[in-house]
RNA sequence: GGGCGAUUAACUCAGCGGAAGAGUGCUACCUUCACACGGUAGAAGUCACAGGUUCAAAUCCUGUAUCGCCCA
């Protein structure tokens, strides 16, 4: 045997990984081509935002559809892993706004809308190309040659082609609603972008004048408010329509409450129930009356803008809170815009802000000043006319943009809708296509494909998030007011009843008819009652005549760009809306978008891989939808798996996806969300730097078990001095975001933005048991390409198989099949699991050292034998282990390759190719006939006896030098069995001399153990003070278990109502407890008898 | 306020009705020709708390506390 170790001693990642990467690309096998003779596994990659560079949540994303793909890959399915990177639109907009002003001091305004969306695109080329290196540094096979943007060609044309057809089938309306408006980016954000904080604030209680006071009536009706300047925009006073019955019910629902309520807030509800009952004795009667005056159309004046209010009747006026009434601002206040809806006949709507924040002319004196300003002009104008009563404070919930930190305000626009409830004539699913179906509407359609088990989560329990949120059929705000993004391709422009006719003929003479098959439509809404219709070839002009009085929006929504339609609208003074679509919208639709929806075959891909049918087969969309598997974390279900799920039954009639699987969110170790802005976030790339890619991926797999989120305590590396510090323990510096040192109190940043201090490197220690993984497994290569060398191939013979290679062949089909159910179960952690107690726990602490004697005997039939084994045994295990660890099982796969280009085991498997690489080798199979359960026992019996014998030694002090003699003595009837399999305790517990006798006595001066019905005895053992300590614990320990037990079979209910097996099972235990002790005491005595006995005649 | 989840060894997590488990860390011994990122052995837990169901509860039910995440 030769021993040219090629390998080095140590798993060194860094030395390999780059050249496994380049062989991957190289080598082409991320790309996917439609086969129509084998099955497609798709994945469509939950597309990272180009805002920043990826951080540990995308790395364990990522690695989850890598692991996935890679093992179907393996599996031999067409395995299409679709990449891709999304716009983001307010996202990134705002960084490079950001920036924009940091570095040049200029707005968006200075640059205009060219200038920045060039800017940004500059921005987007620059963080695609970082993810991407991130991504394929973390292993992701990929298929970069499909690589997709939400914004390019493909994409874009999806995007239109969607909107288009939802626009023409009445599913995208507009409508005035109250947003989220961050006056600082001037747009309108979604709610899931707005976060709450808790601010000290003030509840101030303005007078207004009551109008023309009768006799009985009060001088002044008194509302209270956390933001006054909002009075300038009130239109109506609320009361409740019946004071005495709101407050009585509320009383009787407090003394419900306080009846189950635990001791310590029965104070507190037992005020407010006082609370209630002086409002009834004190405040009633003035609410009765202004309900009567409410009824009689009274008005109160408006201060300050002296217009008169009309006291309104509206249970939005609770009479247990503040003054009983309300001030009622329906433009700046979503309550208030509820109220406007019940109350539109009676009341105005008033915006008094501008888009930046600013009020706008209808604060009149108020007007152009910022609202902050106003709210203390307004304040000391009240104080002065003596309008203002009293002023609380009060902590108040206010609602900032996640995007400019700012505060939100809630404003009055026009926004764009997607209807996602049901329709009167219901919607048209996957129009066109094979699936063509109808559904009630959008939203319902989505609840019944997961209702109906056509798409499937893991785990389960998230079905009730994704139906919990479709079941309340919001409709989807779809505008944004941004530069960057799919600009919404209507053209509009506002008509008169009078002129709607002869304007529409115009328009439908110039568009319709010549220009329809270019793909346009035209949709007529009434702007107040929101009637509408569809403005086609069969259209009756004449119609309009019925129509309501008012204002017309008359909306062209346009198929395809076209500069000369688009000039030709102008002339008609149709304008572009000027908003962009939602980011989410064009990511709904990335499962068929990226395929080349609406047709493959005409997909600009500006230079990667074609969509349309190849070489007689099918083309992409045909052949890779519906796709597998959507991998993402569960704050995603609502924004993105259902919508995928909506726009893929709406524009293909199928869903987009059958397996829904929702992996852990990381977190620090102190339980917080891990992220860049936080301060928290590790970077993937120090990690594989630190420790390997593998390593990551490693531990990434193994804590994914299906149930929590996964912790990872973060350590900061001092830039100053190199120690490691646990984040959650060391101290702030001068920020929130710096740090001292434990060792050298040096001060560091963690976020890289601060100028003067230094930035230090954040890591998880955690990778460390990842690392240590690999190098295992790194040396279980090494050792066996050591003697793999020059390997004669063997026939080999199920009678040639020794005991252990019948053994480990049986655990690596057992390993096999856990592995492969494991995943099927979407349970990575388990999957590696096996795969790690079988290379680990098996391989190498009992197979290599029990054939390390064989090996020894060069050339013989044994060692052969050994070694083919030993080659299988390698061979699977990195099969089994590539899609966790990908670049060390590739890499030692080649070696394996290059050392014993034929191997399996002739004549016992099925003897396949070799694949010159492991990435497309196949996936192991178990093979039933190296099934030995009976073996798998047989050989757990005499693993427990080594462990005795090593046991005794260690607990005797006997180094592992020191040379030992042990009698075993089994039954009669396992004494030639044991006799047969004896050479597996003898070297793995270093025996030098072995005696095995069912008959035998206790040797004088030996240790002994029972192991079963198995009695060991290791010869000459000095300290017998010891060996008594030893037996009187373990009799201890046997004594609980036989009381435990026998408590049990006392038990007459155990008895009679417990599983016949299980009673027998605690018999038979017990039976075997007792039969130990009684071995356990005889030794006892017998070492009690001899009394000190020293030295041996028999030691060696 | 509503929903979902978590609470098990020092740390990170499995187990989810019938003997408390793993990895790391810790302790002792060992540099044996794959690996000290190693080997062998060991110590370590009132399974958050309180009730209940059951012959049997970490596991099921009901509360409570703390934490996290969604949605209002």
């Amino acid at each position: 045997m030769s021993k040219q170790y090629k390998l080095g001693k140590t798993y060194s990642p860094a030395e390999f990984e780059k050249h496994i990467s380049l062989k991957w690309l190289d080598s082409g096998s991320f790309h996917a081509v439609p086969d129509h003779k084998r099955q497609s596994y798709v994945i469509m990659m939950p597309l990272p935002n180009v805002t920043g560079a990826l951080h540990m949540g995308h790395a364990m994303d990522n690695v989850m559809q890598d692991m996935l793909i890679r093992w179907h890959r393996m599996k031999g399915d067409v395995a299409l892993w679709m990449p891709g990177t999304d716009h983001a639109g307010i996202a990134t907009q705002a960084v490079v706004e950001k920036r924009l002003k940091e570095l040049e001091g200029l707005t968006r305004h200075n640059v205009g809308r060219e200038g920045l969306v060039e800017r940004i695109w500059k921005w987007k080329d620059q963080f695609q190309a970082r993810i991407v290196e991130q991504q394929q540094r973390m292993g992701c096979s990929a298929d970069w040659e499909r690589q997709r943007f939400t914004m390019d060609a493909v994409c874009s044309r999806a995007v239109r082609h969607t909107f288009f057809r939802m626009f023409r089938d009445g599913l995208i309306f507009r409508g005035k609603r109250l947003v989220n408006w961050d006056s600082f980016l001037q747009t309108s954000i979604s709610d899931d972008e707005v976060y709450h904080e808790t601010v000290q604030g003030f509840f101030w209680h303005l007078h207004y004048p009551v109008i023309d006071p009768g006799p009985n009536d009060p001088a002044t009706v008194v509302v209270a408010t956390t933001r006054p300047e909002t009075m300038l925009g009130d239109t109506a006073v609320a009361v409740h329509p019946d004071p005495k019955g709101a407050l009585e019910e509320d009383l009787e629902k407090l003394k419900q409450d306080i009846k189950k309520a635990p001791a310590r807030e029965k104070a507190q509800i037992e005020a407010q129930i006082a609370d209630i009952e002086t409002r009834l004795r004190d405040k009633l009667s003035g609410l009765l009356h202004l309900r009567d005056m409410a009824r009689d159309k009274r008005k109160v004046l408006l201060p300050l803008l002296n217009r008169s209010l009309p006291l309104i009747l509206d249970e939005w006026a609770k009479p247990s809170m503040g003054t009983g009434c309300v001030k009622v601002t329906p433009a700046h206040d979503p309550n208030d815009y509820e109220v406007w809806i019940r109350h539109k006949q009676e009341i105005d709507i008033i915006n008094i802000l501008n888009p930046d924040g600013t009020l706008n002319e209808n604060a009149g004196p108020y007007a152009g000043l910022d609202r902050y300003e106003a709210r203390n002009r307004v304040v000391s104008d009240l104080k002065e006319q003596g309008l203002m009563g009293d002023i609380e404070d009060r902590q108040i919930e206010i609602g900032h943009s996640d995007r400019s930190k700012t505060p939100i305000e809630p404003y009055l626009s026009d926004q764009w809708f997607i209807k996602m409830g049901d329709i009167e004539d219901d919607v048209v699913m996957g129009r066109g296509t094979s699936k063509e179906h109808r559904s009630s509407g959008l939203v319902q359609a989505a609840i019944d494909a997961v209702r109906q088990g056509r798409v499937s989560f893991h785990p389960e329990r998230f079905v009730k998030t994704y139906l919990d949120w479709l079941e309340e059929k919001r409709d989807w705000p779809i505008s944004r007011q941004l530069w960057w993004g799919h600009r919404i391709p209507v053209w509009s422009r506002t008509v008169e009843k009078k002129d709607l006719e002869d304007i529409l003929a115009k328009i439908i003479e110039k568009v319709l008819k010549d220009m329809s098959h270019k793909g346009a439509g035209i949709r007529v809404v009434n702007k107040e009652t929101g009637w509408s219709r569809l403005v086609d070839g069969s259209f009756d002009i004449s119609r309009l005549k019925d129509v309501d009085e008012g204002l017309f929006w008359i909306d062209v929504c346009l198929l395809n760009e076209d500069k000369e339609l688009e000039t030709l609208l102008d002339s008609l003074g149709l304008m572009q809306d000027p908003d962009v679509l939602d980011t989410w919208f064009s990511s709904a639709i990335w499962p068929h978008s990226t395929l080349g929806w609406p047709d493959p075959a005409t997909a600009d891909t500006e230079g990667g891989a074609p969509l349309g049918p190849q070489n007689g087969q099918p083309d992409c969309l045909t052949y890779f939808y519906p796709g597998s598997c959507l991998v993402t974390g569960r704050d995603i279900i609502t924004l993105w798996v259902a919508r995928m799920i909506i726009t893929g039954l709406y524009n293909m009639g199928d869903v987009p996806f059958t397996d829904v699987f929702i992996h852990a969110n990381i977190l620090d170790g102190k339980g917080e969300r891990m992220s860049k802005s936080k301060g928290n976030g590790i970077d993937p790339v120090d990690i594989i730097e630190t420790y390997g890619v593998d390593a990551m991926r490693f531990i990434l797999c193994d804590m994914q078990t299906g149930n929590q989120d996964i912790r990872l305590p973060v350590t900061a590396i001092c830039p100053q001095c190199g120690s490691h510090n646990d984040l959650a323990a060391i101290k702030h510096g001068r920020s929130v975001f710096t740090y001292l040192c434990s060792d050298c109190k040096a001060e560091f940043d963690v976020l890289g933005t601060m100028p003067d201090t230094p930035a230090a490197k954040l890591i998880s220690e955690r990778f460390a048991d990842g690392s240590k993984f690999c190098n295992k497994l790194w040396n279980t290569a090494r050792f066996a390409l050591g003697h793999l060398v020059d390997v004669p191939k063997v026939n080999i013979k199920q009678k040639n198989l020794t005991l252990e290679d019948r053994w480990i062949l049986s655990a690596l089909n057992r390993t096999i099949r856990e592995v492969s159910k494991a995943l099927e179960d979407y349970n990575p952690s388990n999957a590696l699991s096996a795969a790690r107690d079988f290379m680990w726990g098996e391989l190498c602490d009992w197979y290599l050292e029990l054939i390390k004697p064989r090996l020894a005997e060069t050339r013989t039939e044994t060692a052969r034998v050994a070694l083919q084994v030993l080659a299988a045994c390698l061979d699977q295990t990195l099969r089994l282990l590539h899609p966790f660890v990908p670049f060390i099982t590739e890499y030692l796969y080649l070696q394996l390759n290059k050392q014993v280009p034929e191997r399996g085991l002739p004549g016992l498997t099925k003897e396949e190719k070799i694949s010159p690489m492991l990435i497309t080798a196949s996936w192991p199979q178990p093979v039933a006939s190296l099934d030995d359960p009976f073996l798998m026992r047989t050989f757990a019996d005499l693993q427990a006896a080594t462990c005795g014998v090593r046991e005794l030694r260690a607990s005797h002090g006997i180094s592992p030098h020191e040379k030992i003699i042990v009698t075993l003595k089994p039954s009669h009837e396992r004494c030639e069995d044991l006799k047969s399999r004896a050479h597996v305790i003898e070297r793995l517990a270093r025996i030098d001399k072995l005696h095995i006798d069912p008959s035998a006595c206790r040797p004088r001066g030996s240790a002994s153990k029972v192991v079963g019905d198995l009695s060991i005895y290791v010869h000459d053992i000095v300290d017998d003070v010891k060996e008594k300590e030893r037996l009187q614990r373990e009799i201890q320990n046997l004594e609980k278990e036989i009381d435990a037990c026998s408590k049990k079979l006392s038990n007459e209910h155990f008895i009679n109502r417990a599983p016949a097996e299980v009673v027998q099972k605690q018999k038979n235990r017990l039976s075997v407890f007792k039969k130990q002790k009684e071995a356990v005491v005889k030794a006892l005595e017998e070492l009690f008898d001899e009394g000190n006995y020293s030295g041996g005649s028999d030691r060696l």
